[in-house]
DNA sequence: TATTAAATAGGATTCATTCCTATTTGTCAA
DNA sequence: TTGACAAATAGGAATGAATCCTATTTAATA
């Protein structure tokens, strides 16, 4: 990202947050920064790992909540997984998710048949939909070339 | 469901593990019996305390290495959920998930569009689709009933 | 710059999951 | 049908992740 795309989504961050009264403290900022650069819908403990490198100080559970705070006020994702560790992912836009099921991984993609898809009448009347996203699981390259995977192992990224 | 399709499902059941060299055991028949009927994607915990009911001895691990077992060799699924305990889904047909955000209840729903919806073909040189599902996230008809939504659904309330 | 409520650090607690190990049991072959 | 053996279990211990608690600090506002 170039240095005035930061500052521009910088400034963006500072009104999100003053728009639900959030304080804008250089935790905050240092988390926010430090977010949107990565790619692959990290852990908070992840997160804390990254931001104390600059902010020997903070702690777990001023990066865990504040990224909560961010989901909630729509600045990240949580990712649904089956189990682990939450993910957050700082791809606000529209996009859907591969699983990998071996190794646990999990890829964006774009998708404008998917995008597009309408949602069932019938659930107009009884839910009302934020959002919509299409999960698919299955094996990455890397995980597909893998010799000796058992039926049985496909639950494997449940496993320490 | 009838004691017949039942006596089936159970056939199928002792089939399946036998295929996979799992042994019949009393506590994987129960608990198998058991989660069938479970329309709401239950915990290992819930079902520890269904099962627990006939069989007093079974231990809350024995329930949940049970659960998880199933997974791997496919007689059940795990949810993908955004955190909180893992849940687990005995139905194996194409269907699809409305998440509330609210109360975090998960629906069951059935769609032959999404059903049939095409993977990218730039996919299937780096990745194996085995599974794929819709999941749609909002708000069910009891919770945006609701007044004075907490603090956490900030970003629900002020979304456009 | 003084006030005040929000936010933080850091430790404690809770909750979910997995691990450990002695014991029991399902399966299979004799 | 029985004996051998590996798989599975019970129950408690350990680990991992998320949340809570409270004294202290600090951003925002006048």
């Amino acid at each position: 990202m170039q240095n005035d795309k930061l500052s521009d989504c910088l400034d963006q961050f500072i009104k999100h947050c003053k728009k639900f009264d959030l304080r804008i403290t250089p935790q905050r900022c240092a988390i926010y920064k430090k977010l949107i650069k990565e790619e692959n819908h990290p852990t908070a403990e992840e997160m804390f790992n990254i931001v104390r490198k600059e902010f020997p100080n903070i702690s777990y559970d001023t990066v865990n909540r504040t990224l909560l705070t961010f989901a909630e006020i729509g600045l990240v994702d949580v990712v649904s997984t089956k189990g682990g560790p939450r993910r957050f992912d700082p791809d606000m836009d529209k996009h859907h998710h591969f699983h990998c099921i071996h190794c646990g991984k999990i890829v964006d993609f774009y998708s404008d048949e998917f995008d597009n898809l309408g949602i069932p009448d019938y659930f107009q009347d009884d839910f009302t939909v934020y959002t919509k996203r299409v999960v698919l699981n299955g094996l990455c390259k890397k995980c597909r070339k893998k010799k000796g995977l058992k039926d049985r192992n496909i639950a494997i990224q449940n496993k320490k």
